[in-house]
DNA sequence: ATGGGCGTTTGATATACCCAAATATTAAAC
DNA sequence: GTTTAATATTTGGGTATATCAAACGCCCAT
């Protein structure tokens, strides 16, 4: 299953790594993506101009960035996924009516993806969100991650945390493997999971598991908000009762959504 | 200027072709993608190989579909966008204050992409958004590429009168240059720019371009509305005021934004 | 004017992409 | 449980082509 064995396209790789140095450049001329790249100056601009014919990347002067197809291309990808579909209005109404930032979470390959984000009008907009939206991260420090490793069969779990580790991120995050199993039996227990502070200083969350009409996971809803405004019952009792309250909403659109989708 | 000349690296064209094919046909397993693309199965094979391991596409039995990375792209890439930082929070409140669906648009290459969607209560999902959010449209049949069209300097709207035509979506789209371009100078008289169901039977809309403080156009907003919400007074005066009133904020936020991120 | 820096083009060579065939794997049928 | 068919995956060898190095041309600064 560890995809590492087989033959890869050299070529394409290379392209990828031009995009990815992009990336991390924003925005760079040919002698600057020179230092960072092994490739000749003339085979780094005819691969620039096949990247901007494809439209993934744009020449703005003698300046390379990375293109809009690539929004073309995430919105496509996103639409298509049904949880997106069911989610999102539900998302939108729950982060209205709660006034925190709401996000949807799916998991990819041990990491934790938002799918999409939502802010209510009390929240407050931080790097941590964008982050967030940019860079995959890990599962066993939010609450959407733990509420999704708590749905996924052991063996799965056992994968994750052997393949991706448990590195801590503040003096909170749980980084032994069995501490992190006894908190994913509270979650199951539950129907939802707690995050304090785990991720980030001064930020808390919750978060609840969203089943698929198979029973398998197919992501997570979590708030996310400052520890002084989720403390005590609000923290305990009421937010967890409007998360979960949600994820059943979409487990419901997703099923009728799911039926409508074979016609 | 039209990038046409010179060498293009053919093994990463075909890589995004294999994305293209993979994009239309939603998923499908090796033996399908056989049919649509001229790759022999063991190229297509590692073909997929490497575009997994990148992330760009995941595997789901046997079936093959375009990955979540693209997602994380899109969303770092739009994040990037001045314009789509100075615009957000101003498009969600235009389009609560309205309550129809409000859209930032952006020109690439001649084609309106949509950047950002706001929906407010009162507007219904059509695929109509859905087809705007990831396929790149006209400019000449919408509002908002009208109003980008007039801010456009001359030469730049015949080269893409020229390269793409005036296809006709309704019987109300405009296909004549001329007719256009007469258009265009009202639009720049007004500040703002209408569409008369020239997109779509029974959908009207309103949209005013967004200026950098070069004075260069950087996208533009509009609302978008059946035509028996948008009509009399609200389709000619209240409307246009808000919409124009909405894109100045967002030059404002843009100055100053601009400002800042020189740091 | 002139020089230097940098993007772009070009020709030759070795790399690695591609095809075809062989092997492994899966699923179904009897 | 065995056989068969269909498909995915691997492998070796020929050849297209991605790569490099060098030359060209452009723009700006001195």
């Amino acid at each position: 299953m560890t995809a590492s064995e087989g033959r890869r396209i050299q070529t394409v790789l290379k392209a990828f790594e031009i995009i990815e140095v992009l990336k991390e450049l924003d925005s760079a001329p040919i002698r600057e993506l020179d230092t960072h790249v092994d490739l000749s100056k003339g085979s780094l601009h005819t691969h620039l101009a096949t990247l901007c014919e494809s439209g993934f990347v744009t020449q703005d002067g003698d300046e390379y960035k990375l293109g809009l197809r690539f929004v073309m291309m995430g919105e496509y990808v996103r639409n298509h996924i049904p949880v997106y579909m069911a989610a999102k209005d539900e998302i939108d109404a729950f982060a209205e009516e709660c006034g925190e930032y709401a996000h949807l979470i799916v998991e990819d390959d041990g990491h934790e993806i938002a799918l999409y984000e939502s802010r209510g009008d009390q929240a407050i907009a931080t790097d941590y969100h964008i982050q967030l939206r940019e860079d995959p991260q890990l599962l066993h420090n939010s609450s959407a991650g733990k509420a999704i490793l708590a749905s996924l069969p052991e063996y799965r779990v056992d994968e994750i945390i052997e393949q991706k580790g448990l590195q801590a991120s503040t003096a909170n995050t749980i980084t032994d493997p069995d501490e992190l199993k006894r908190t994913l039996e509270t979650v199951r227990e539950q129907g939802y999971a707690q995050n304090d502070e785990e991720e980030m200083r001064g930020i808390r969350a919750v978060g609840a598991p969203i089943r698929g009409p198979d029973g398998g996971v197919r992501g997570a809803v979590s708030v996310t908000a400052p520890t002084s405004r989720l403390s005590g019952d609000r923290f305990n009792e009421e937010i967890p009762a409007m998360v979960t309250r949600t994820a059943n909403v979409i487990e419901i659109n997703l099923a009728t959504k799911d039926f409508n989708d074979r016609q």
